[in-house]
DNA sequence: TTGTATGCGTTATCAC
DNA sequence: GTGATAACGCATACAA
């Protein structure tokens, strides 16, 4: 492999004059950048990231750190196009990413402590980090690190950093507003543990959106459950349907199908007898029967301003910026008429 | 960040020394080690890995390659899943990873092309590539490059290298089989272009199948489509009603969705009308009504499996062992009463 | 069993 | 505008 003092002796020009031209980092006259450029057209010349990185002691390496719901399972598919967003971003701009998933149950895996010594070892230049509440230590680990960080698909108040996020409340908001415009009056809510981000906001979102329509709460119709899975969904729509509810809004879109599943067997029509809205819309939600009235969030997007946030915060530490992301929902058939 | 020059300050030892004990590469006095350890515990001390890369000209760094359907999407969680094996087993041998997607349509972006140039620049240590045919260009750069690799989810005969992927043929062998002893005796096929190279094994273990059972091809109850939609599922199974299949075998969860869904919209039963299997069970064909029986892969493992072979082809240059990964047969009711 | 010294390919600090 | 040259932190050939 050619370095860069081959160069430097094809063109008759010194070292230093070479890596001049090559990081831009000084005055060069057009001759000699001409030659160089030349020169390296020619050899096919790579700067060597390892003797680079020893020098100036960054590795233009970013890493993203994501839960999983346990060891041996590959992340959540939403993660997964964040992650996408966040790596094609940062490869334009010359950088690679590692990506490091926790396991959200506690004591599980020590995995993820490997790979915090990796990024100890000044190895990363910036983390993209999606916290979960379960796992604090993890989070806590991150700030102290000194790497400058930002949070995905948290809003954070509490500490200055950068983060990016959808409008969950407001998502919620205005599924409820949409129940109550399509005729529907005891609005039900399915969804994970309030303790966990989202699942927070969803449910102060559901909360204002009834307090907006003129409605109460209702506890009867409000199930809370921290499994992320199709059985939880079935089994919450059961109890909601129990105490009368006529339309659900379920704060996640794995719950949903489990909500569909438990109101199809028992012969319940969706949406006039109960109208139903979700949140994710994943790709394999138009087979639904009716299809899923849900709420669009922009991962991918989410992914890329979440790049673009570390490398300004790494530019200027004290950028605080905060996105929230705004969502959009999409009518399909399964909430009813209202528009 | 303590160097191994401040251990050997500590220790009233030699660098040579220190180092030595670190990796292991030459006897060391017990008296030495302890005090080496134990300077190493007290300060935290951890190698650069930079200058380790540099001076050992390997960065413990592999690289997975995947394919996804267009740029700016995820790719598919099969691959997901693959990756996730990959990784947990090479973090255990101190390796990291990065990821790189290509599109599979030609001439989309040129993404691939910049991390193929990290790759050449001596990054990583080996590649785990899951080739497509489409993208040619790409594996013969791969295999030129010099760089130790393992190809993942396909059975590759014609080269020396490792690999790991599922029996697909025996796959589909198996669901035919199983849908003939459950009484069908017209079955079609759905399933991906057989110039990739999952879709021609699942179609060869589909003729074999029908073959064994005394079945002749027919290829009015045969669709194949390239796109990997739920619409193509639906669309295949249309055409095959209309010629009388009694059964399908769809040879991915997607299209088998898409089946579902055009057979349920015409009052099809199934499975007493019409039987399917699908392939992959992705964790959401539960809601399916019926409940699909399909064949399950262990994409966890392969990935796994093919971090396993990539260390040993790069101990020894002329590994090819080929890992053929048994398959599963999920039943649940859509493929009728056979056993 | 241990130590000394060199170089991996860059960037950056001087001096010119 | 340019050129020597010293680090960056480690592994290793060579000496002892």
């Amino acid at each position: 492999m050619a370095g860069i003092r081959e160069i430097a002796e094809m063109t008759g020009l010194s070292v230093a004059t070479v890596s001049h031209v090559i990081n831009n980092t000084r005055q060069v006259s057009k001759r000699s950048r001409e030659l160089v450029e030349k020169a390296i057209e020619e050899t096919g010349y790579k700067p060597n990231r390892a003797a680079r990185m020893l020098r100036t002691q960054q590795s233009k390496t970013m890493a993203m750190i994501i839960p999983r719901v346990r060891p041996g399972m590959s992340t959540n598919v939403f993660f997964m196009d964040v992650l996408s967003g966040a790596k094609d971003y940062l490869q334009t701009k010359g950088y690679n990413m590692i990506v490091s998933t926790y396991t959200e149950e506690e004591g599980e895996g020590t995995d993820e402590l490997r790979d915090l010594e990796v990024l100890k070892q000044q190895w990363v230049d910036g983390i993209l980090i999606v916290p979960n509440k379960k796992k604090q230590t993890l989070f806590a680990d991150v700030m102290e690190s000194g790497i400058p960080f930002v949070v995905i698909d948290r809003l954070v108040t509490d500490i200055p950093s950068p983060c990016v996020c959808s409008d969950n409340v407001s998502a919620a908001h205005k599924a409820v507003k949409l129940l109550y415009d399509s005729g529907k009056r005891r609005i039900g809510y399915i969804g994970g543990s309030p303790d966990s981000f989202t699942g927070h906001d969803r449910y102060q979102g559901y909360c204002d959106g009834l307090a907006a329509c003129g409605l109460m709460l209702d506890e009867t119709i409000v199930s809370l459950s921290q499994k992320h899975t199709v059985r939880s969904g079935s089994e919450g729509a059961e109890q909601l349907l129990e105490h009368q509810a006529d339309a659900i809004f379920v704060a996640n879109d794995v719950k949903a199908v489990g909500v569909l599943k438990a109101l199809n067997q028992r012969g319940v029509k969706v949406p006039e007898d109960v109208g139903v809205i979700g949140f994710d819309d994943y790709e394999w939600m138009e087979i639904s029967s009716p299809p899923l009235t849900t709420i669009r969030q922009s991962p991918y997007l989410m992914g890329q301003e979440g790049a673009r946030l570390l490398l300004r915060r790494i530019e200027d530490p004290n950028c605080t910026e905060r996105i929230v992301l705004e969502t959009e929902i999409v009518r399909r058939r399964s909430h009813g008429k209202g528009e």
